[in-house]
RNA sequence: GUGAGUGUAGCUCAGCGGUUAGAGCGCCAGGCUGUGGCCCUGGAGGCCGGGGGUUCGAAUCCCCUCACUCACCCCA
């Protein structure tokens, strides 16, 4: 209100404590990565939107309606990132990671995508994703290995109510057989098919099944599990029994086909049911025919992209409201307290505390000792070093504890880094042994 | 792109035709010429989202617009 510029539609400001769960979050991806044999990739913002066309879909509602399409001042078209495998792909095939070994195995965090949607819960126009994807071998297992992955990560992360669904959808060998037979079955059904699902019918008619308009229809509609060829056949059930040796439980859904062309064969998906009408926390499946979309060579892969902002928005609902609101303060380990004279060498102490590794602030706003106390409290500080005018006179630092007690003590200017650290260290007990008596007041 | 609901202080909200628009929390200060948490007192902070209209008079009623929320579509 105060501000006459808003944040763009759709975006979002994350400030802290929300930040600290973020980097939570991300700790975990990164543990989680490390411990699956995956190395970080970061890549530009934007691509060409060529990229976009021939990798996510023409057909696909993403690019059809939703992306970020500009000129820059040479004449390119560019587009902002509506999801992150393409680029990744993209990025392999341009840097030559076909010659590392192989499958290259990466992962990308909290990487900002775009779409042009109208907001809602669970929905942004900028939002991040946590992805991961394995390029370069066709195993089942490593369809399972991205699946578990996920599902480690969603239960460290602190989500536990979370189903997984799981289907295949055939390879361009199997496929067309497949959409004859969608289009045969719906085809006499076109009178009662909404709007959009007419043109999915002629376009894309894999669609059709992820129409929420008659959920009927597509359930008894043909599956594609039985239009499978020999070897996607074979393929998902290599996935299903790799799930099974590492006991991840799933169920397999026919009508899952998810929005974006260039899936082949395995796609899945995990729900949370704390996310409103969004109920997809992840998604992903196997892309073997990504690559050569856009122009390399046949490069087999699978991956999943996650909503950090949904993932987040689970565990709070899993968290309850109490855990949401406790996010742990900045905890401070010393906060000096200055006034008058006292100011020049409390802010030398200031800086020698930090060299030493101690989580130290001061005043900025020249107020009162008490004023000045009363924000050591609420930044949690444990310990507060007051020089002030009698202190500089002396010098000498008032060391006071922050906890109930309240004990306090002077030592030499010079001592106060060392009496400090071994009061933190060692606690009250030992931070009073190190003091003198003498110099020990009760609050 | 479509539909519904909501816009009042930094936050959560009250006020819903009638003097200078309020509360709680938060922030700042004082109570104690230098001692936090609890308490008390005070202060700062609002073009009542924006524009137009009705009226003697609009935060309040009407219209438009923008934003937010939820939903459709689709996805993370």
């Amino acid at each position: 209100m105060a501000v006459g510029i808003r944040r763009p539609r759709g975006t979002a400001d994350i400030l802290p404590p929300e930040t600290a769960r973020w980097q939570r979050a991300e700790a975990v991806a990164r543990e989680v990565c490390r411990l699956y044999g995956y190395e970080e990739i970061r890549l530009p913002t934007f691509e060409h939107t060529e990229l976009f066309h021939r990798g996510v879909g023409d057909t696909s509602d993403i690019v059809e309606k939703e992306t970020y399409t500009f000129v820059d001042r040479g004449g390119r078209s560019l587009t902002l990132r509506p999801e992150g495998t393409a680029g990744v792909v993209r990025a392999y095939l341009e840097n030559g990671l076909g010659s590392r070994p192989q499958p290259v195995k990466l992962y990308y965090l909290s990487l900002s995508a775009f779409r042009y949607e109208n907001p809602q819960a669970g929905r942004l126009r900028e939002h991040h994703q946590f992805g991961v994807e394995a390029l370069g071998s066709d195993d089942p297992r490593l369809d399972a290995e991205v699946i578990a992955l996920g599902a480690d990560f969603l239960r460290r992360a602190g989500v536990r109510e979370t189903g997984l669904a799981l289907n295949s959808i055939g390879c361009p060998v199997c496929r067309p057989a497949y959409r004859e037979a969608l289009v045969a079955y719906f085809a006499p059904l076109a009178g009662k098919l909404c709007a959009d699902c007419q043109r999915r019918l002629q376009r894309n008619p894999l669609r059709l099944l992820d129409c929420k308009e008659d959920r009927e229809l597509a359930l008894a509609a043909p599956r594609a599990l039985d239009y499978l060829c020999a070897d996607c056949r074979e393929h998902f059930e290599g996935v299903t029994r790799a799930l099974a040796a590492l006991g991840r439980e799933f169920a397999i859904d026919p009508t899952l086909v998810r929005g974006i062309d260039y899936y082949t064969r395995t796609v899945f998906e995990f729900t949370h049911g704390a996310l409103g009408a969004q109920a997809s926390l992840f998604g992903g499946g196997r892309y073997d025919g990504l690559a050569e979309a856009i122009g390399g060579p046949p490069v087999p892969g699978v991956g999943f992209g996650l909503g950090m902002e949904r993932l987040l928005q689970a565990v709070a609902a899993e968290t309850g409201p109490g855990g949401e609101e406790r996010a742990p303060e900045a905890r401070l380990d010393v906060f000096v307290a200055a006034l008058g004279a006292g100011r020049e060498p409390a802010f030398r102490l200031l800086a020698r505390l930090r060299e030493l590794g101690l989580v130290a602030d001061t005043d900025y706003l020249g107020r009162s000792l008490k004023a000045q106390l009363r924000a050591a409290g609420r930044e949690g500080a444990r310990f507060v070093a007051i020089v002030g005018e009698a202190e500089a006179e002396v010098g000498q630092v008032t060391l006071k504890a922050m906890d109930a007690g309240g004990a306090q003590w002077q030592v030499a200017f010079a001592d106060a880094p060392a009496a400090l650290r071994a009061a933190l260290a060692g606690g009250r007990a030992e931070a009073q042994a190190g003091a003198p008596r003498d110099g020990e007041v009760e609050a």
